[in-house]
DNA sequence: TATTTTTTGTTGCAAAAGCAACAAATATGT
DNA sequence: ACATATTTGTTGCTTTTGCAACAAAAAATA
């Protein structure tokens, strides 16, 4: 997420909340939340990498969103109107608030300074998340596999200001990312290498056109 | 949108507003603004439906978003990092508030009753924005043209709390909604049909499945 | 460090989706 | 009400994608 809010700065304080809150540590592989019931739940991810997940019936696993620090999260982004598994699972060691949103997106006259900081930032974080969200169903809605994974490229080279970049997650994840089977993007890479289009060494890409 | 908020009850008096807005008029057809640059233009759809609309290098159409009455919507949802021309237009006749996103998001203090409204809320329509923004990546990320329509057949039923629902679209614009080859998706309703998994006359549309 | 697990790269074959084209039915504008 | 434009329904053919399976490489863990 592109923002200049970085919860590290004042994660110090957050005890000093007058709001119930609770910080949670995960470690790769364990799953942070599910999302079952709007329960107000609302999270902020204070270190590691982790991401939202669904699981079909058929056993298709899709990354629906990757959080990484200062992103945010929560049941209360939802509706649950889908039958599949919503899942939050922590990619990397991760670290967690936990609040209700109800409690939170008020500014509150008790002085707790992280209280106050959160609500300043709350609307920037939130309008980042709906241009997150726009971007990645401009990335879903491209037709083709090919389509999906130059305009992915797209975005990691204007975020990293550069032609090169590195690819922020494994391939089999890129492929659950773009919702695209993994074997057919893997052939669809390596099309786009014999044609020019990129050069690719492992996770690092670098875009030939302009 | 699924919100308590309904701009009509309160539209008498968005002249008394302190900030600068405009209330524009569109014909269907036409285009009620494009998505350039970052103009941090805020929109509230008061009448009317809108789309809003991509159409790529090789002439494909794909809708974005579907806008009705209430609905919140304009580049400032957006960083536009895309080559591709996004448009809103409107589907029939539209009226459209048009704000800038700094001058509408805080409380001012001159008692306007229009801002105090809108800036009260705000939050639960962005809220509802994200949820929405959300359900559509569900639909999205799944990966048969069968999952996609079952699965936007299902938040309509939900929606209807009934088993029958009408389609808020044409099938030309369902499938550009759904992202996939109209003639491809009226071959899949069809086997849907045939395999008795709905009902359709014409748009009705009725779940013969639990 | 050795062992186990996960990821990467690849392929043949099957299934699904896209493309192009057309007639018939509807809807729209004048 | 008429003429025009759009949408719907359909199909044959082509291309793309998905599935299954496997060996090699890399990464994680005991």
């Amino acid at each position: 997420m592109t923002t200049s809010f970085n919860i590290n700065e004042f994660i110090y304080d957050f005890k000093n909340c007058c709001n119930k809150v609770q910080k949670k540590s995960f470690n790769r592989g364990q799953t942070i939340t599910s999302y079952i019931r709007n329960r107000n739940q609302f999270c902020i991810l204070v270190s590691g990498n982790a991401d939202l997940v669904r699981y079909d019936l058929n056993g298709n696993r899709t990354i629906i969103e990757h959080f990484s620090e200062s992103d945010i999260f929560g049941e209360v982004f939802y509706s649950i109107t889908t039958n599949n598994e919503l899942l939050v699972e922590a990619k990397s060691k991760c670290e967690v608030l936990i609040y209700n949103y109800q409690d939170i997106h008020h500014k509150c006259n008790k002085g707790c300074k992280f209280h106050e900081i959160l609500s300043e930032y709350l609307p920037e974080l939130i309008l980042n998340k709906i241009t997150d969200l726009n971007m990645r169903i401009e990335l879903l809605t491209k037709r083709t596999t090919r389509d999906k994974l130059l305009g992915y490229f797209n975005l990691l080279s204007t975020k990293a200001l550069n032609k090169t970049f590195e690819i922020p997650f494994s391939l089999t994840d890129l492929a659950d990312y773009l919702s695209v089977d993994r074997s057919a993007m893997m052939r669809e890479l390596k099309l786009l290498k014999d044609e020019n289009f990129i050069k690719k060494d492992s996770k690092k890409i670098t875009l030939l056109y302009k």
